[in-house]
DNA sequence: CGGTCTCATGTAACCGGTTTCATCCACCGA
DNA sequence: TCGGTGGATGAAACCGGTTACATGAGACCG
């Protein structure tokens, strides 16, 4: 089909100019006379000439890519905040390329080559912590990290929410409903990846919780790998017992949802019998009315997004921290408990 | 920080080599003496060099990379299937940049743009339906279509499911339980997008069901926005008079959730009351227990994939067309109608 | 009327790889 | 000894833009 792709010395050629001015006439660059401006840019818009990216990135020595190093592109939470990036990056001038990572080996693939890669003006590390030192990673590019709380990113710039204080507004929220009995199911303690958000969300309850003089019961304690199933079974060991918690907060939605299935299973009712409060907000808590903490997803993507740019056009020294306060959002699974009431 | 990038010309200088040869070791082309070869590359190891990527595309006048122009990324299906391209793609020697569409306006203009722009070395289109001649589109560069299914498409290499044998699918799944009194909940019959799965399956449906003898009332079929709201007043009005149906198809998962919404509003239990289908599989359906019909997102994700990787290699003329089958997944949200039965 | 300043434009180097083509050398057989 | 052969290497062009620097033409001023 198309015979061969038109070069900007073709333009310049065809326009009777050189191909600097054409250049300057593209890049709309004040200096050129207006006139010779707008005859190379109808001569131009005749041969079809579309500037070659590769060739201009070589010139600039800017990539004008923004790569996006994301855990689990399917969970709800990484395509809504990888929403949020994709709402700053294609108003911007770069493109956006993603790396999923599903494996702690392509983690560290990733993150030990892609810094220095030279494909990238910077990157943003999505709910990853890296194994062993950023600082490293983030020496020949900007990096900025979201939902990463790990040490080792101390002294970079990111952005995250506060899973404590999101622990400590589910505890407050179970506590006004008049919940004493309260479990929690999460995510176990040691994973592969290093995903602190739900050791956090436990502190926050169980710190809340004590301040009201409540303490939850260990075997009312689960952790398991991160999925409803395994939460589901957790929960079903809960609640098996007569003697059982009036409400349960799960670390995350996924898991909160588990633990309605495990409800379902032994005939209890949602809300009735038991209050399930989960976190993140996912399209899906709404679907199934779940309460739940938001970590404001979309924020957090556009807002790291944003800071990257800025870090690419001037690297300043100071990391900037954003944090982003958790909300309760309250639905349909929770309710009053019958034993506070009496 | 990094004082300055090390080159090719770098390496070579060190090694006592010329550049072709360095370029040649690098690429390790065959026709290198091995011990020059070892020898060039510890120098580059040791000179920590990291080859150019922008040079390399610009010189080999390939971009290496691929294009993935989506719509609602955050809509599970598109997570889902972005997966299997990745799967593919993070094998590859390409980069996955993608183009997030949720306006008509961006999708035009990226089907405008996206072709000529020489930024990738081929497209993959998912679930969005190119507005005019889709060949135009085509003409530069390789195009996959996922999920696409207008005329404009047809002579180009794509991966469909079938929407009309899905609905057909539905259809047999609920007559066999007994069920006659059916009802449809699907997308608006003009959507800004042109999209035809809905309307493909409420056709399958209707044909099957016809077959059997079994016709859908007109005030039981439901065309609304795509979305789970949108879906639960359509199922709302159908199933509020005692003169209702025993079963409801929807054309997607999401308005399925929806559906269930609306009967748990009305306190009609599910299934027993009322048997509910959907469409897609995705995770959320597997979560919530919804009898649906998979369409084997992550397949034609990496079908998709792998296709366009094969027309880039070699561009052959016959446009290659990959049907995937759907399948029916029984959960819990069907059960034998009551009515079928006595 | 010459000198200076400004604005517009052109020349050519440059970004960092890949690749064509020429060259060199060792080894072979005659 | 010499031409032929083939393998390894190097010099330089090339990909298609951007840009530092040089140049030229008016305009303005004394």
């Amino acid at each position: 089909m198309s015979k061969k792709a038109v070069t900007i010395r073709d333009v310049a050629r065809e326009a009777g100019v050189s191909v600097a001015t054409a250049s300057r006439a593209l890049n709309a660059n004040a200096i050129v006379n207006a006139r010779t401006r707008d005859r190379v840019l109808t001569v131009m818009s005749e041969l079809g000439f579309t500037p070659s990216p590769a060739a201009r990135r070589l010139s600039l020595g800017r990539t004008l890519t923004v790569g996006v190093v994301v855990s689990f592109l399917t969970r709800p939470q990484a395509a809504e905040r990888l929403r949020g990036v994709d709402a700053v990056l294609s108003d911007s001038e770069f493109d956006l390329v993603i790396y999923n990572v599903e494996s702690v080996q392509k983690r560290d693939h990733f993150l030990a080559t892609l810094g220095h890669s030279r494909r990238t003006d910077g990157l943003l590390v999505m709910s990853l912590p890296p194994a062993g030192e950023a600082a490293d990673l983030a020496s020949a590019v900007p990096v900025v990290f979201i939902d990463v709380h790990t040490p080792a990113v101390a002294n970079l710039p990111r952005v995250i929410g506060d899973d404590r204080a999101g622990g400590a507004l589910a505890a407050r929220h179970l506590l006004e409903l008049g919940h004493r009995r309260i479990a929690f199911v999460g995510d176990s303690t040691q994973d592969p990846f290093g995903f602190t958000s739900s050791r956090d969300r436990e502190s926050g309850l169980a710190e809340e919780l004590a301040r009201a003089g409540v303490t939850i019961r260990p075997d009312w304690i689960g952790h398991g790998a991160h999925g409803r199933y395994e939460a589901r079974d957790l929960a079903h060991r809960m609640l098996a017992s007569p003697d059982r918690p009036t409400a349960v907060f799960a670390a995350s939605d996924t898991q909160a949802l588990g633990v309605i299935a495990a409800a379902r299973d032994l005939g209890l009712r949602v809300p009735d019998d038991l209050s399930v409060i989960g976190y993140d907000d996912i399209e899906a808590a709404d679907y199934v009315g779940l309460t739940t903490v938001s970590q404001q997803l979309f924020e957090s993507g556009r807002l790291g997004a944003e800071l990257l740019l800025s870090q690419i056009r001037d690297r300043t020294d100071q990391p900037p921290v954003v944090r982003l306060t958790p909300e309760l959002v309250v639905r349909a699974t929770t309710a009053r408990s019958k034993e506070g009431r009496g």
